[in-house]
Formats: structure tokens, C-alpha cells, sequence
DNA sequence: TTGAAAGCGCTAACAG
DNA sequence: CTGTTAGCGCTTTCAA
């Protein structure tokens, strides 16, 4: 059985008092004092119990985090950098992998609440009425990171997702092109899914480029979602000459798709993403992408659940907005007319 | 405050340890009395603190996860697989992300230890000094899995990764191929290391093919490192019609290069990776691999520390080796005489 | 400066 | 079947 703080204190010829007043650095211990008790954790390997300070503190130092996909590029870039600054903090990480399982992440949910957690991140936005219900009453610190429910009970750290839908469109129509097709999430979610498209609209409205149904499409997010919907975008009789993917992972599959087709991504079909994942330098050509500040993201993210958690003051009641940023690589070219 | 087991008792008019028997289960709890605690746990929105629990059971379901790199995809893939597994068995990660940091490593190792997690997963094998003799003194159940550290105190989860490499590199020279290009991992790595690196050699001589140093180099498993490594390659006279990368993530890395070479893979050169990751089906040409069973590897390294946890007596002395296998895209072609 | 003792929320003998 | 009670390993008054 792994030492106890009492053998400490016996092998020390100390109080437990004492050996917990040196533990936590307190002051008022004499030097002799807490160099015995130093040795004397040394000898025995001791190691405090997290769980007995837990029970006493009342704070456990844990995390949990729902992520929706952990071998997507993008969410396994922001858990990363999530952990890093959570391991900066002294925090500690819960995982939960949900693939759209509700059940798995109501389990979950529940798991977290009774580990105590200090707090807990989402990263997707299809909370059903159960879950929704369930995390109202719950009184733990919750964030949303990279989404935002419907309803604005939580906080969530995005971007503008309307803008930098309406921008990446609005680059495409400056590099000349009028026929461009739009491959979408899931319109129940409101921030991917929704605004994205909407932001799509608006960018062609704004220059009165009519709106074609056969070129608008949505999927998952996923590679092959990107290809599915690329492939039946092609069908279309005279096929868009630029096409925007709301993920980095769909605009893949769609570049994919295009290859596959004996076409060439720029010259026949551009193609912009959407996430600015590790995807974009990884592919030929490199795409180019809508970024979010994913790396940030993460970190604000664990820096405002952080605060939420201990109750400073300052802490935003309203959504924090990241900046978008475009970056251009070499999947998008200018319209060709003989294309 | 969270209600304890204490107000549902009250609420209920029993004792706390009825409330302990119906939260556990146990039978003899006569039925009216089991439905007015489950109506007082209801109404209270009892949750049983799972921290008390732990701090009596000794036992806190908890898994510590070590792992290189989290946006890797070969590492967020056998994490999903190791987090569905955890999961399926009421058990709960806390994951690391080292990135090459061996001081946070070390840091983590003693909060699982703190934690008193139930169990750790370690998936990188260069163990420094310190860390090798802390984890010799812990006991904690161990297990590493994907990889094998040098010396044998820990059961590990692995493949035959010189046979795999043989069996790749074979593949090569059947394809008609003589100058075979390697590039390789950290040969502080015995497994993905040393024992691939001795594979490929293995297959060469038997076949009496000559070993051309310039053909072979080590790097860090990355993309960018096969890209800067397979740019060397390139740079030699006459380069190889064909490279034996020892990961996908390399192996792109070196597809990207010869395609920014004007070169054409397969044709111009031909390249398999090794690992099995999602990237193999991402990339045009889609990688040629010589796979692990990623998802089964994550799988059974779970069972077996679970089974180390409970004490079974069936736990295997022995690595646990599972079976490699050649999966053929489209990234290899048969030497051509005019390449 | 130091220590004795109460208690964090729960489980598990041990009685009844 | 049900309840009393003693811990689990630590922190924290409160006294000394």
C-alpha cells in the first residue's frame, strides 16, 4: 500500500499537521522541521492523495471535454492545444470521444458531474432537450469552444462564422467566378451549419449573383461527406468553376473527388476550406482555406472556463469572437473562360 | 452545495447506508423502501461523489494516457479506439499530450500517480532515466502500447515491426524495384526504429541487393521530415525508383516531395508507408501501407490493462503481438526500365 | 510554530 | 432487511 501522510509524519517524528503545513509550503514551519519531513517523503516515495485533497478542497482540478471526432484534424488540433494550456494551469483532462452518440455523452455528462469536475468544455452543438435540461442544472462551469448552441445559456469562444463564410465566398467571386457551389454542414447547427451557408448567400446576393440549389449541398463535415457531395455537384450539367467547402476535411474529399474526375483543382475547379487544420499544407495542391485561430481558440477557451471557474469578476457574459483569417494557398485560381 | 448522501437519506427517511445499498444495487433493500430513496434521489438531483467513492473503494476508474502527439493521426486514432474501449468498461481517461517534453512527462506521470489512477498507457518508447526508474517504483499497472521500450519490465502491445518492415520492403523488390530508398524514425526507438530499420535491410540482403547509405535516413515520424528527407534522396545521382517510409505521415511527407519535384508517384517513384492511418485514403495517389490494426491495437491494449488491473490470473507475461498487414493502393508500380 | 481533533462524502463491517 | 459506526487520506479550525 503507497505511504500515507500519517507514515510521513511518523517516520518524521511530526504531527500530520505539520507534514501537511510543508506539503502545501505553508510559512510558519522551523527549517529543521520541514527538511525531516522532506526526507522522510523521500524515503517512503510518498505522494499525496489528489482524492483525499479533493474531498477535502472541494476542487478536483479535472477538466472534462467532449469532443465530437478525435481523429478529425480539426478537433484533435484544438484538444491539443486545450491540453497544453490546461497542463499549464495545473488542470487536468477528462476525455469523452462522442461520435454522435447522445446516449455516450449523457453518460458522460453525468460521469463528469459526479467526478466533480471543475469545468467542462463542448465542442459540438447538438445538445438535445435531455442533455440541454440536464446542463442547466448542473453547476459546474460550462464552455463551449468552436460552436454555439441555439439557445445562449453558455458561453462559447467562435469566430464570425456569417463573416467568414461571407468572405471566403466574396474571395472567390474576386478572382472572377460566378458559378460557385457551396458544400455545407448540418443545418441544425447553427453556427457550421447555418451561418456558414447563410454568410455563402449573402456574399453572392451582395453582388446579385443568382443562387443556384443544384450547386448548394450538405454533408457531415468529413472527407467523405466532401467527396459524396463533390461527385454529385459534378453531375450538375455545367458545373460550378469554384466551390466553397465549410470544412477543411470536406474540401479534401472534394479535391479528391475532382482528381478522381480527371480534373485539375485550380485549373478546372477551385476549391476553398473552411477550418484551417493541419489538412490544408498536407495536400497537393496545399488548399486554401478560411482559417480559425484554432490554436487560440483552444487556449481562450481553457482561460475563460478557467475564470468562469473561479469566479473572477471580469469574466465575459457574452460570447468571445475570434478573428478569421484567410489564407491562401494554391487550390484557388481565377476564373478561366474556357472553363 | 451538491446534496450528499446524507440529504437523500433524510429526504427518504432512511439511513445512509440504505441509500449506499439501493445507489450499489444490493438486494436486500426491501422495495418500498428502494422506491422512496430513488424518488428522494430524483428530486434532489442526488449524483453519489464519485471522489468519496474512490477515496473508500481505492479505486478510481480512471486511465492515464500518454501520448506523443495528439494531432498525429496514427495517435488520435488509437486514442479514439483506447477511449471507446475505456469507455465501454466504465472507465474514464486523463490524457497527456508530451510533445517530446520530457519534463511535462514526468509531470504527468506523478499526477496519474497523485490521481492514483487505476492504470497507465504509455505510447512512446524514448524513456529517459528518471522516468524509467519512477515508473519501476510505481505500482501502478503499466502497459505501452504501439511501441516497446528497450527493457522488458513492461508488457507492451505491438506488432512485428522488423517482419512488417521485411514484408514492405519485400513487396518493393517483388515489384521488380533494386534501388530502395528508407526513410526512417529515431533509432533510440527500438520498435519503430531500430527493429523497421533492420527489416528493410533484411529484405534487401537476402535478395543480395546491395545497401546504398545514400538512400537511407532517419527522421521524427512527421510529414515534414519525410518531405526534407526525401528531398536528399532526391538530391542523390541516380535517386531510387522506389522508398520504404516507416509512417504514413513520413511517407506523405515524401509523396509531397516528389510531387514538388514535377517527379510522379508511382510512376516515377514508387512509395509505401507504414502504419495504416487515415492519411493513406486522404492523398492522391492513395498511400500503399503496410498497416497495424490501429483500432484493434487500442482495443486490446485496454483489455489487457484492465485485466492487469483486476489481477486476472490469465494476464499475458509476454508482448501481446499483433498482426501486421500489407494494404496495396495506388502509391507503388512495377520498376520501369526507363525511370 | 506546532498538534489534536473534526470532518470532506461515501462504503463496509458489525450488530440487531 | 436495516442502521450504527468506524474509517478512507487529507486539510483546517482551534488551542496550546
Amino acid at each position: 500500500m503507497a505511504p500515507k501522510i500519517k507514515d510521513v509524519a511518523k517516520q518524521a517524528g511530526v504531527s500530520v499537521t505539520t507534514v501537511s503545513r510543508v506539503l502545501n509550503g505553508e510559512k510558519y514551519v522551523k527549517d529543521d522541521l520541514k527538511a525531516r519531513v522532506k526526507r522522510a517523503i523521500d524515503e517512503l516515495g510518498y505522494a499525496p492523495s489528489h482524492i483525499a485533497r479533493s474531498l477535502v478542497r472541494k476542487k478536483t482540478n479535472l477538466i472534462g471535454v467532449i469532443v465530437p471526432d478525435l481523429t478529425s484534424s480539426f478537433y484533435s488540433t484544438i484538444l491539443s492545444s486545450i491540453e497544453e494550456t490546461a497542463s499549464l494551469n495545473d488542470y487536468n483532462l477528462l476525455v469523452c470521444n462522442i461520435i454522435e452518440d447522445t446516449d455516450k455523452e449523457f453518460k458522460y455528462l453525468n460521469v463528469f458531474n459526479e467526478m466533480r469536475v471543475d469545468g467542462i468544455i463542448i465542442m459540438h452543438e447538438k445538445l438535445n432537450d435531455e442533455i440541454r435540461a440536464f446542463l442547466n442544472k448542473l453547476d459546474i462551469p460550462i464552455i463551449f469552444s468552436s460552436v454555439r448552441p441555439s439557445d445562449q445559456t453558455f458561453l462559447s469562444v467562435i469566430i464570425d462564422d456569417y463573416a467568414a463564410a461571407f468572405d471566403a465566398t466574396h474571395y472567390l467571386i474576386e478572382l472572377g467566378h460566378q458559378r460557385i457551389g457551396f458544400i455545407g454542414g448540418d443545418m441544425r447547427d447553427v453556427t457550421s451549419g447555418q451561418n456558414r451557408y447563410i454568410g455563402y448567400r449573402g456574399a453572392l446576393s451582395e453582388r446579385n449573383i443568382p443562387i443556384v440549389d443544384e450547386y448548394i449541398r450538405f454533408g457531415d463535415y468529413k472527407i467523405q461527406s466532401g467527396y459524396n457531395l463533390m461527385k454529385e455537384i459534378l453531375a450538375c450539367g455545367t458545373h460550378p468553376t469554384a466551390i466553397f467547402a465549410v470544412s477543411d476535411d470536406m474540401a479534401v474529399g472534394a479535391m479528391n473527388c475532382v482528381h478522381d474526375h480527371q480534373l485539375k483543382v485550380p485549373d478546372d475547379i477551385s476549391i476553398i476550406g473552411f477550418d484551417g487544420s493541419q489538412l490544408t499544407e498536407l495536400v497537393r495542391p496545399q488548399l486554401s482555406s478560411m482559417e480559425q485561430p484554432i490554436q487560440d481558440m483552444g487556449k481562450v477557451t481553457v482561460e475563460t472556463l478557467l475564470d468562469l471557474i473561479s469566479g473572477d469578476a471580469e469574466t465575459p457574459k457574452e460570447d468571445i469572437i475570434l478573428k478569421h483569417k484567410l489564407v491562401v494557398r494554391n487550390s484557388c485560381g481565377p476564373y478561366r473562360e474556357d472553363k
